[in-house]
DNA sequence: CCAAAAGTGTTACGATTACACCCATGG
DNA sequence: CCATGGGTGTAATCGTAACACTTTTGG
């Protein structure tokens, strides 16, 4: 064999919608009626203290063992190097197979999406933080297209599943499931008829439950929560439906 | 380490829609004015000649090799082992990685979706036979499960991308593209509809060309091609639309 | 009473489906 | 000239987008 050994690698591009951290300029006080500027999409990375590539920044991941299955390995990366226990939704994107990927042996690399729930904030190492996917750092190896794949693929299955039950919390208002909608597909999302939409499809359902209004008076918010816990696909057919 | 080696191997779904095999009881002369009938999606399978499960039908593939990548890899196992070369698209399914998916030593498999188009009719070798999806024989391991998703897969980028151009011939008649169309996705399909979605989308073209009426009789069909031969997404968003 | 936030209703539009009807050809 | 398959046109439907308007709260 003209190769050393060949390893199977898990890389999962973590999501979860957090307040943007930026440093907005004084002055700019005001927001349109539907801004979406305050939560943005972000992705967990940790800096390379070492070469190859040291100083760029890379997916939370590790070697498969030998006997556990890709997503138990993923979620155990997680738990161990990031600390990270709180992914509601963990689903395969595909694999990176090119021989010369990463300098060195072979790594076969499946990769994950992985989505955070909002109220949760894991506490993360001094090397990790989250970086927004609309200004990604220098990544590692082929990590930046990962990361483009799950944004990708998360936007897409926003349109017709259930999907952002993994980024939001147990129960919101509609102002905040508009929010995370806004974050996840960077742009615009007007929230009467994302409540039709999930209303009609069984996505969302009301709790009965009422959200205080805020320091600045307004009408109270009904609170919602996802029906299921669980991907489901609610709109399969984009066209040439079957006859019912 | 308490294993042996650990092998990464590639499975292809390989599929066509081919004329059906069945055999007809005489006398059933009469179809429908819609019927879907004649043409069925298939599958290619190998029997296994020894154990393990000596007799149940595999999926082509083998084992990736040191210098290749998984797709160069799917395409070298069918071109050697089955003799299929004419393989239009090829996409990545996921990955089964259980440990115990197989007796013996660990195998780690990424399945593929192969889609063969509908002139060609490679030469197989003996042990190799197409299956019609809907009527599965006992399969080997987990590759049952590999082709029910490869089906769900491809019926679901039906609706919403080209996929198409892989299944059919360059150039073709609407009532054929009608039957690659109803096989693939297993209920009927009116031949109207579906020339205006897809024409709207841009997805196929006329070609001015028209094709002789069969003997019979019936006014000459216009010749289509598709307009790109490569995979194309032709209707994102379900719901959710970004604002124009 | 005013601003702010939430909820309701209405309209318009786009895309798809279903189906009736007209056209061209071979026997 | 008639059966057969192909093509065109139209109406009904469904779902979503856009937006104006009403309701409820805090200061």
């Amino acid at each position: 064999m003209p190769h050393g050994s060949t390893v199977h690698e898990v890389l999962t591009a973590v999501f979860q919608v957090r307040p943007a951290a930026r440093t907005i300029a004084a002055g700019d006080g005001h927001h349109g009626p539907h801004a979406c500027r305050t939560d943005e999409l972000m992705v967990l990375l940790w800096q390379r203290a070492l070469d190859p590539q040291k100083g760029t920044w890379s997916l939370p991941g590790g070697t498969l063992g030998d006997d556990e299955d890709l997503e138990t390995s993923a979620r155990r990366q997680l738990a161990e190097k990031v600390d990270v226990r709180e992914v509601a939704h963990l689903e395969q994107l595909s694999v990176f197979s090119d021989p010369q990927r990463v300098p060195g042996d072979r790594r076969i690399a499946s990769t994950y999406l992985g989505l955070v729930p909002l109220p949760a904030d894991p506490q993360i190492p001094a090397d990790t933080a989250w970086h927004p996917v609309s200004a990604l750092p220098q990544m590692s190896f082929d990590h930046g297209t990962v990361v483009e794949h799950a944004r990708t693929r998360l936007a897409a299955k926003l349109s017709y599943t259930n999907i952002a039950f993994a980024l939001a919390p147990d129960e919101f208002t509609m102002s905040t499931l508009r929010e995370i909608y806004c974050a996840a597909l960077g742009y615009q999302v007007d929230t009467t008829n994302l409540q039709r939409v999930l209303t009609r499809r069984g996505v969302i359902t009301a709790t009965g439950n009422t959200a205080r209004s805020g320091r600045t008076g307004g009408r109270p918010a009904a609170l919602y929560r996802f029906t299921d816990s669980e991907l489901r696909v609610t709109d399969e057919f984009a066209a040439l439906r079957p006859p019912v």
